[in-house]
DNA sequence: GCCGCAATTGGGGATGACCCTGAGAGATGC
DNA sequence: GCATCTCTCAGGGTCATCCCCAATTGCGGC
């Protein structure tokens, strides 16, 4: 297969030149940057496979290159690259889109292969860096959970209180379903009956609550 | 150092004595398990460092068993094993707080490797499949950004949308605005218009989408 | 079988929420 | 001065909503 294509992004221009040095008889690396619109400009210029982005640039953070170049053309892939292995920033940039993060700790060969597998499409972490990731993952979305309250509803209730509290008419929740609008009233006056909710608008109000929605 | 202990959890017994034939020498494999009640028993008894949890159960799913397990004694990471690469089932167990997630095609010295990094805290994900959690990890946190729709609408009317997404009824938005319910007629009217849409249900599905609930 | 119960499916009918058009008052800008 | 925009409100028509009511089906207990 022929090279990975790479632009690097880092403020220290001594760094740069000691990342080309290392990674450039097996990647080809296209452009380099010291700031963030450099960066910008590199990279919508020479579309790389892989952006080897440093997180502390002199004009801000590295999270805004990613921000700024989202919606453009896909197949760049971008690698965090840092002194940091701070939590905060390894989750700020993989919130951002970055697919990997490696401190500049990490051996040539090993920077090497991470950027081929980053290239691929994989997701490339430093030892213990991963776990930050997968921590905030599963922490932020605490799910469903046993709830009393829809506990009381039956299968085809809980159903079209889905439809009822996204905002769809009896007329549409009949048609998706396949029942006639009466048969919809009876099943929504059963929902707000069982979970004590006067009326439809109440209902969005509940389920926004929950998240429902 | 000293051997990574392993408990294996698969319903199928001649998968579980390949694994164990495969990675018993470089492992320490002390229980087994074939479905969720045993695996749970086992890990309680056992202790291990790593559970290798198979996702698909007779009696349900491996996240089960995690779940059931969380909160007890800390240091055992889980790393599912499966032969299911969908994008559901690896986010499904990483929520869940699986440390990892390998396919069955994975080779005996690889599935070594990844029960010995998970047992450092590594992550540990077969190609690919790291992209599902991390795109699904970004995707739950895309943040406010300009919306050209809203920009349209009036700061009053912003202030009576909000309220109709929730599903306020316009004498309750009146109420709490202190206007006549004509005049919140008069600014969900525009709402509509300038958003494009046909109903308050329909305002309601718009707003649940962009998450401004 | 037979009864009771729950779930699902409908109908009739009345209220009023919803949505449109139009329009006056005040503020701002050219 | 005139145009524009925003906020305010009213009249009026349509139909979504929500009440009460009933038939059908399936399931478990006696």
């Amino acid at each position: 297969m022929s090279k990975v294509t790479v632009v690097v992004v880092d403020d220290h221009e001594l760094f740069r030149s000691g990342v080309v040095a290392e990674i450039g008889e097996r990647l080809e690396v296209v452009g380099q940057a010291g700031d963030i619109d450099a960066a910008i400009e590199a990279v919508r210029a020479f579309a790389p496979d892989v952006v080897l982005l440093d997180v502390h640039l002199p004009s801000g953070s590295g999270r805004e290159v990613i921000e700024r170049l989202a919606g453009g053309p896909r197949g760049t892939y971008f690698l965090a690259l840092s002194v940091s292995d701070a939590a905060e920033d390894v989750i700020d940039l993989v919130r951002a889109g970055a697919r990997g993060y490696v401190t500049k700790s990490i051996s040539a060969s090993d920077l090497i292969d991470a950027v081929e597998r980053v290239a691929e499409g994989d997701a490339v972490f430093s030892p213990r860096l991963a776990g930050f990731v997968l921590d905030a993952f599963a922490g932020s979305a605490t799910v469903p959970e046993h709830d009393a309250d829809l506990d009381q509803l039956t299968d085809r209730e809980r159903e079209v209180m889905r439809f009822l509290a996204r905002g769809y008419a009896y007329k549409e929740i009949g048609l998706e379903l396949g029942i006639s609008v009466k048969t919809v009233e009876s099943h929504a006056s059963a929902v707000l009956r069982k979970l004590q909710l006067s009326s439809r608008g109440a209902l969005t109000r509940w389920a926004a609550a929950r998240r429902l929605l």
